[in-house]
DNA sequence: GACAACATACCAACTGGTCGGTTCAAGCTA
DNA sequence: TAGCTTGAACCGACCAGTTGGTATGTTGTC
């Protein structure tokens, strides 16, 4: 007993806690005891810091998939002209993430995992997703159209719709490789994504 | 009570509102008693068809979903030697489906659905979805390859990484559409879609 | 009377959530 | 500076409701 008190720090293990296991299982497949076991916190914690399970979710897409979402694609893209090979360096990126940590293979994307299993269920949930695949779409549509003035893209590629289909056919692709499970099925996504961008160009 | 007996009308009606409710909501967000209570059946008659949720579970994808992939994909792409024309107009049949039954928008696709939710949590559900996957590739690959020889589609078009890209495209584009839920997005989605048909063709 | 086709009552395990308590650091007072 | 108060940060026993699943019947048909 009598630990120092950690105030904001044990509502982060929660939450990464709970990303953790709403990433490998499911939202409504994990239970609240579940996750104050394996974040070692009590039932009193977690709901000292969240409303309930809703709430804790909300948490995890405004907090910790919104900075990842900002990490790995807005503030790479936010200044591109040449969105060809900024898109296939962060694709790389993932290529050797998924090389390293296996389990992505397995979970697939969080943000797309929770946005299928809840937006019909919690209109909350929904709009909150909503609002990281609009800023996610955007960016990849500005730095397209950036893309399109410097040259490095086809003037006419449409920005909006290539950029919508760069999402879908991304986490289409993921969601296959997490029912595939085999290398070989990520080579065939990663050439189906490369042949689309290879599209963009002049 | 003592109605006629109906055998496997009894088992047929538990199967068809297992796959509504799953595909409205999802497997293990969908308790049993919602099962029996909507289908006017009771839990014994459920568990003496079914060993279990799961055995509910497997039934579904090995009976109602491959016998949907069946009609609309596999029966009309195998003798398809024009992939383009024929898979667009499946896409038409979508599209007018969505207009009729609202509800497709918003729940997406069954066998996504199932398979993103529940293949990291039992490798044999998973492996039954994959093999819907598979025959649904494998159809569209062949259509694909018959299209060449019949010098309809592109000869530089890779039919194995093609067939893989479109089922990924649509599937996260249906997903995308479940999570915007607009007309205007249905727009943009098939749009991409549309595209990525045209490139097959020479 | 054997057997499939159900019906009904029931169960242990678990669920999200509550609630009265405890601990302790920081601020206020005298 | 010693004592007092307050409130955030927990703790953990408890709760009503639900879950998937079972055990024991009853019913009609060949």
């Amino acid at each position: 007993m009598s630990e120092v008190r950690q105030a904001e720090d044990t509502r982060g293990k929660i939450l990464e806690t709970a990303l953790d296991l709403f990433h490998r299982g499911s939202f409504k497949g994990t239970s609240l005891n579940q996750v104050v076991e394996q974040a070692g916190v009590t039932k009193g914690a977690l709901f000292h810091y969240f409303k309930g399970k809703s709430e804790l979710g909300y948490a995890i897409v405004d907090e910790c998939i919104q900075q990842h979402i900002n990490e790995t694609w807005l503030e790479p893209l936010a200044t591109s002209v040449d969105p060809v090979s900024d898109i296939k360096a962060i694709l790389e990126g993932f290529a050797r993430m998924m090389e390293e940590q296996p389990e992505f293979i397995e979970s697939g994307c969080p943000l797309n995992n929770l946005a299928q299993e809840m937006s019909t269920q919690d209109e909350s949930f929904r709009l909150r997703m909503l609002k990281v695949y609009d800023q996610w779409e955007a960016a990849l549509e500005k730095a397209i159209r950036a893309g399109i003035d410097a040259g490095n893209v086809r003037s006419e590629v449409d920005p909006e719709s290539m950029a919508a289909t760069i999402v879908a056919l991304l986490e289409g692709s993921i969601g296959m490789i997490k029912v595939n499970r085999s290398p070989s099925y990520c080579a065939k996504t990663s050439q189906g994504l490369g042949n689309l961008l290879d599209l963009l160009k002049p």
